[in-house]
DNA sequence: GCTTTACTTGAACGATCACTCAAGATATAA
DNA sequence: TTATATCTTGAGTGATCGTTCAAGTAAAGC
């Protein structure tokens, strides 16, 4: 029938999300976006239709990347409870590894973005929440194990490790605090330790 | 001489922090500040010198809110260590107060800033490592009056709180979560006394 | 009252914003 | 090879961005 397209949509939204998580949505220009994607202006709205939802796109992408990252270090430790403190030390490593930002892409979504801005607030909470949701099946296999005690209440412990590692992740952010933020990660890697059932 | 200027400056800022604070600084535009703080352009650029540098003095004018908030709640209490944990369950009531954002300008401005626009990013760093170093002091005077045992480390209990705190308050900025706030603020203010020596 | 000095006003600036679309280019099917 | 369908191009859209400044207005000193 006809051509079709000359770029790969996976590598190109790879390179947006990175942009995005960068820079954040308003300081990120459609022009900054047609160099970094080596792409014009007309190939990017017949792609994506807009820059909201090529930004969509990308969240969606950062998440599903955070999320087979965390579950491979989670499957590489010996148990439950320790997948979730070794992926917390993971993160405290800020040092070694060079991401477009420190902080969370989903959280700096949430905090940029207008509340009444529904495409990108609803998206970026969503994965949120399924994120949530997935710390908080970890927490129930490790109850399940008794790695925890009988009375740990998986749905409290879920929610509270999402805030550790928000807020870890943009403490994080503040520039030259790679020790400390190691040294954070730790302390919070060892309350999750804590919580193992002494039996 | 001459006239004077024909607004209370403070009470400016107070208009200003508050629309920042909601929409964030990018998507806070001249017209709406216009509107808002019902200045004509020149007036604004009389007083402040740029939407930057108004963006910077609403930064003050709102860590100068939080502190003296934190400092009533925390001087209200028995003692220090439960003055840390009051005032994160204060934090958590999101649901009873009806604040512009429920997360940290602060912490939004760090997140949503680009790292090289130094002018907002240092001021927003140079206020939090304040606020860490308000809670680090508070915990050497917990330990200093024995609530503490004596190999806490007050600079580490300090960061990990504040580390909380942002968890806790950018957890928040999601919708319709005011219950979960109020238990993961509860859980965070149980672990603060857990800390409490047992002598 | 008048003069002086500052503040206030709002139209207008160039730059940049997200976005469009007609024209040109090219891979596929026949 | 030719026809066709689709993608790519980039100049150009109107709107809005942060900012400026000359003109107008009003308070303080005489």
């Amino acid at each position: 029938m006809a051509r079709k397209a000359g770029f790969e949509r996976r590598q190109i939204l790879e390179r947006a999300r990175d942009l995005f998580w960068r820079k954040g949505y308003h300081a990120t220009s459609m022009k900054d976006l047609e160099v970094a994607l080596d792409l014009r202006p007309g190939s990017i709205y017949a792609a994506f239709g807009s820059k909201e939802k090529l930004y969509a796109e990308a969240l969606e992408v950062y998440a599903e990347g955070t999320r087979s990252e965390a579950l491979a270090t989670m499957q590489a430790a010996p148990s439950a409870l320790s997948g979730l403190a070794e992926h917390v030390r993971a993160l405290g490593r800020v040092g070694e590894r060079d991401l477009p930002s420190n902080a969370c892409m989903l959280v700096k979504t949430v905090l940029e973005v207008p509340e009444d801005s529904n495409l990108l607030r609803k998206t970026a909470e969503d994965l949120l929440s399924k994120a949530e949701a997935a710390f908080t099946e970890q927490f129930r296999k490790a109850k399940a194990a008794r790695e925890l005690p009988a009375d740990a209440d998986p749905v409290r412990l879920g929610r509270r490790y999402q805030a550790d590692v928000i807020g870890l992740r943009a403490y994080a952010q503040r520039s030259g605090s790679s020790e400390a933020v190691a040294l954070l990660a730790e302390d919070i890697a060892l309350g999750v330790e804590g919580l193992r059932a002494t039996s």
